[in-house]
DNA sequence: TTATAAATTTAAGTATACTTAACTTAATTA
DNA sequence: TAATTAAGTTAAGTATACTTAAATTTATAA
């Protein structure tokens, strides 16, 4: 059975997977889910013996097929609630995530399909990161970069955030630096690593952590 | 700390309280919550010793000021789910209740608020339930009778059901019996203390059992 | 009033999901 | 290669919330 605890391992070793394109190692999973190396070890064996993911001791571990079913759908409860949230109650994207980090082991499937139904079964949740269908598929995304390495004079647009860090969101809002805005890289200072970008009309400058949050896809011109 | 299983215990003891005029017991709770009488025991030591209850070992325990804040939270919650889930996704009164049992533990005081606003801080949830407001008073309810108690030739409003039973309730949309509809009681049988009334120029019989989950208030002539 | 029945509490044990501390394995580096 | 460090696992223990079975208290009725 997927408790609670268990939808969010699962989840967990899949976004880690989609991120960083290698398996999820036991301190990785640990640090996301602020708990012990140890709590990982015991669960690993767990989710290993119910068929959930593969496990090798000391070899990190991956999803089977039944693992990433439950995961996929844990992903999609979550970027449906936040988009709902978003459209329906007009709560801010930066405010969404966490609401859904709870709500998404609370809900039935007549109920999620029901808000699927209600957003017109959309492709993407608030923050651009793709919104897995009813059926386990997942919608095509453009092939994304970080900012921070994005090319002098070239345009992009801003495409995807990290969605955890509420404070740099705020940050975005008030900056009027909202998800799809076409942005050009009009410096890169080599002693601290900031991007100097232009959008709208404005100029800004941006710290060389806050560009690690951004991803942005290429516009051809 | 107040965990989902004392949200639980305590909105039960609540809702005993109302719907009996008597203290809850051991028994009533524990049937209540489908667990045994030994976990009630154990919760109400517990929740005794949290300052949340009052509670003397044989003799039926009540909320104090505290424990009664926290249940008005708790039920306050539920209802504006589940109006929330009627009025903005259509999903039937029927249905709402499941739902609504497990949302009213994961939703922030923020939330919450943003879902009264939106429905406009409504009274009633779609049972005929009062909504407790954030600032912990009780909507004026009127006063109910159960239609069993309902005398013969007098017209009445139905106003409140149990909704707990989805199937019921099922029923009542299939008959279109919906809440505020005027109705009269048109006969009772003493062979079987079945009802007969007649709403929207229809006439139709129900049970004893029927009759025991539908509150009407009077309606003056 | 005393026996019996009903209600309730206590005791002992289970499952889940954590913790810290100790130990083991693997990787790094001198 | 051997020593050191990092990563991971195991062991022992905690908290919550249940269970069943035994013991106790209270209520009821002969
Ligand atoms: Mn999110
Ligand atoms: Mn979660
Ligand atoms: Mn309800
Ligand atoms: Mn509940």
């Amino acid at each position: 059975m997927a408790t609670i605890s268990k939808e969010n391992y699962l989840k967990t070793i899949f976004n880690y997977k989609t991120n960083s394109g290698v398996n999820a190692t036991t301190a990785k999973v640990a640090q996301d889910l602020s708990v012990s190396n140890a709590a990982i070890s015991e669960m690993a064996k767990k989710l290993s013996d119910e068929g959930l993911i593969s496990y090798k001791k000391y070899k990190g571990m991956e999803l089977t097929t039944n693992g990433e079913k439950i995961a996929l759908k844990v992903i999609r409860r979550h970027r449906l609630w936040e988009l709902f949230l978003v459209k329906a109650l007009g709560i801010g994207w930066n405010e969404v995530h966490s609401e859904a980090e709870r709500l998404e082991h609370h809900t039935s499937e007549f109920l999620i399909d029901k808000i699927d139904e209600y957003l017109g079964f959309p492709d993407f949740d608030p923050h651009g990161h793709p919104i897995p269908k009813k059926n386990g598929t997942i919608p095509k995304t453009p092939k994304v970069i970080l900012l921070s390495e994005a090319e002098k004079n070239n345009v992009y647009e801003f495409v995807r955030v990290d969605d955890r860090d509420s404070e740099l969101i705020n940050y975005l809002i008030r900056i009027e630096f909202l998800l799809n805005t076409e942005l050009t890289v009009v410096d890169k200072l080599s002693f601290d690593n900031s991007v100097t970008i232009s959008f709208n009309k404005k100029s800004l400058s941006m710290s060389k952590e806050l560009t690690k949050s951004i991803y942005v896809k290429a516009v051809k011109n």
